[in-house]
DNA sequence: ATACTAGTTGACCGTTCGGTAAAATGCAAG
DNA sequence: CTTGCATTTTACCGAACGGTCAACTAGTAT
């Protein structure tokens, strides 16, 4: 049990930095078995598919989010808005990081792989979906408890969040054509001036 | 070498709305030019590899766009504002219409090939960050126009035209997650919200 | 008439793709 | 000792991948 639990996480460690630095497309099986140590019909015994392969990527990082970084980020401790700041902080340097290591601005997984496969996998496109929307409701709660403590002045929280998360995207999005995290550095902060009124 | 001509374009236009509603890796050259009716001998022909063929899908829809949607709503007839919510308004029904027809929402294709390949060719991250930087421009010509009109308050306008592109791949992004084109109709406006300072 | 050239054809290259199936291995419970 | 199950190995599938090549066609310029 603990040798099969293993060659399963060996898989998904192999797979989670190609699909990460590269795309679903063009990561095959063969490389990541080849990685792993492991044959390709180990493969199919633990992954359906291909497709279950990068759902449980997408899963283990979502993970590794939620207890990192997102999780510091949105410390009740903190107050509401500094939490946003901390966040946008966080993916400068994680992919500030990433880049001395690896020589590139890889970008958000959840966002290259959105634009990527969304219009051929609806299953994919689901989880994806999944993740925004609790990073949406994060901001979402966020934001309500900086109106509550007049913090800031009210506001439609629900798009608030949304184009927040929208924005986070592009500036990555922009960073990465860029290949330079840096311009998540100059233009994160504005994250905060963005607004969608409250309905009247 | 008017039929050559049109070879040649025949290959673009197969190739252009299958890149734009699939991806890079996942459109091959024999579909395409199954798709124009050609052999792949004289594909390559005119076109030396498969990413010389994205390269010029890349400019066509860069040149669609400019002489259509871009030049309407970046018209000096229109008050400087007021051309930023054209383009948003553009981007929407664009993305709407394609849904209509295509059943899915496909998003801005620059996006799309800028978070796939741009780790792993340099010259098409180039190519997409050349588009990326004219588009910035005109968010920044009307920016500054807009200062100069008073219309709004001095602000950095290179940074924030920066952001506002960020902002508008963003929605696209998220839109696309959901597959819904009303998301750019919620979310777009809000794009005038932002704002980067004017350095001290 | 001839030579050159742009364009086209169709067969072909080796490689990789995602996925399959059957046999072998190891281990644990009865 | 044996049955059963999870795991692994190995060989294999047909299809598609990007790209090449030599032969052929047709029109043009000399």
């Amino acid at each position: 049990m603990n040798i099969a639990t293993d060659t399963r996480s060996r898989i998904i460690a192999a797979a989670k930095p190609r699909f990460h630095s590269r795309s679903y497309a063009n990561v095959g099986i063969q490389e990541i078995c080849e990685s792993a140590g492991v044959q390709k019909g180990s493969f199919y015994h633990f992954f359906p598919s291909k497709r279950d392969l990068v759902m449980a990527v997408i899963d283990e990082f979502a993970d590794e989010w939620a207890h990192g970084f997102v999780a510091e980020a949105f410390d009740p401790a903190l107050p509401p808005m500094e939490r946003i700041d901390y966040l946008v902080d966080a993916a400068y340097f994680w992919q500030k990081s990433i880049k001395q290591v690896h020589g590139r601005m890889l970008g958000c997984i959840f966002g290259n792989l959105t634009l990527e496969v969304s219009t051929q996998d609806d299953i994919l496109r689901a989880k994806l979906l999944a993740i925004f929307s609790r990073a949406k409701s994060r901001f979402k709660d966020t934001l309500e408890e900086a109106v509550a403590a007049t913090t800031i002045a009210p506001l439609n929280s629900d798009l608030t969040a949304e184009a927040m998360l929208a924005y986070l995207e592009g500036v990555i999005l922009l960073a990465k054509s860029q290949n330079d995290p840096e311009v998540i550095y100059r233009l994160g902060p504005a994250i905060k001036t963005l607004r969608v009124e409250a309905a009247a």
